[in-house]
DNA sequence: CTCCTATTTGCAATATTGGCCAAATTCCCA
DNA sequence: TGGGAATTTGGCCAATATTGCAAATAGGAG
């Protein structure tokens, strides 16, 4: 594969394997919601504090968040709304892929 | 977090990681093309045809893609089409960060 | 300045991933 | 039945990712 290709794809896969993580997932959710402070998302996703921030850095290292420092606290805001668009696509293969397991059961 | 979200946001997660992957992405823009066998998809990545495999495997696992065989061979489609459209989003995500660097930069 | 709160960073432990090689499997063809 | 080609599987290793704890940092209030 030529390393131009390479490249792009690479680029790629950092920002949807950003996506690709459950805890990663739910801040989206809350974000999509509006900006959130890091003590709620943390609220939110029931890990340490410092995962949950360190979650938020790689958000923000592939520019699908922005942050906000206000007083001592840092809001999170989601820049991609468009990421919310793919859980459609996700979930038309999840129910597809039941569909295809009744058919191997019947 | 409950657990039935919990699990919900898994579900998802093994679909997005799946696509979060140089290899895996050049296979599915491989396989919008039209249906490929193994050997093909193995030299267009470039990795060990046992790598491949398993890439593929993955893909099918989560829905993704199908798999036929015919002959000694094994043809493998895109079952997804959609995941297509993840791209143009993450493109824009791309693009705005390129922006957001420019801007630093002045 | 000092304390308190919110967040990030450094570090270590553990888990997961991606890769290759070798062996096993499957299927065709003689 | 035996051999050869295509693919998958198992084993192993190196690299990367995830997590929590503890320490560092930054800001606001007294």
């Amino acid at each position: 594969m030529d390393a131009e290709r390479q490249k792009r794809l690479e680029a790629r896969a950092r920002i949807l394997k950003a996506v690709g993580n459950a805890s990663r997932l739910l801040i989206l959710e809350e974000l999509a919601q509006g900006e959130k402070c890091v003590a709620d998302l943390t609220k939110a996703v029931g890990s340490d504090i410092s995962t949950v921030s360190k979650h938020l850095s790689l958000l923000k290292s592939v520019g699908l968040v922005r942050d906000e420092k206000r007083g001592n606290q840092v809001f999170y805001t989601l820049l991609a709304p468009c990421v919310l668009n793919f859980f459609d696509c996700v979930e038309s293969v999840l129910e597809a892929r039941v569909q295809h397991q009744i058919e191997m059961m019947g």
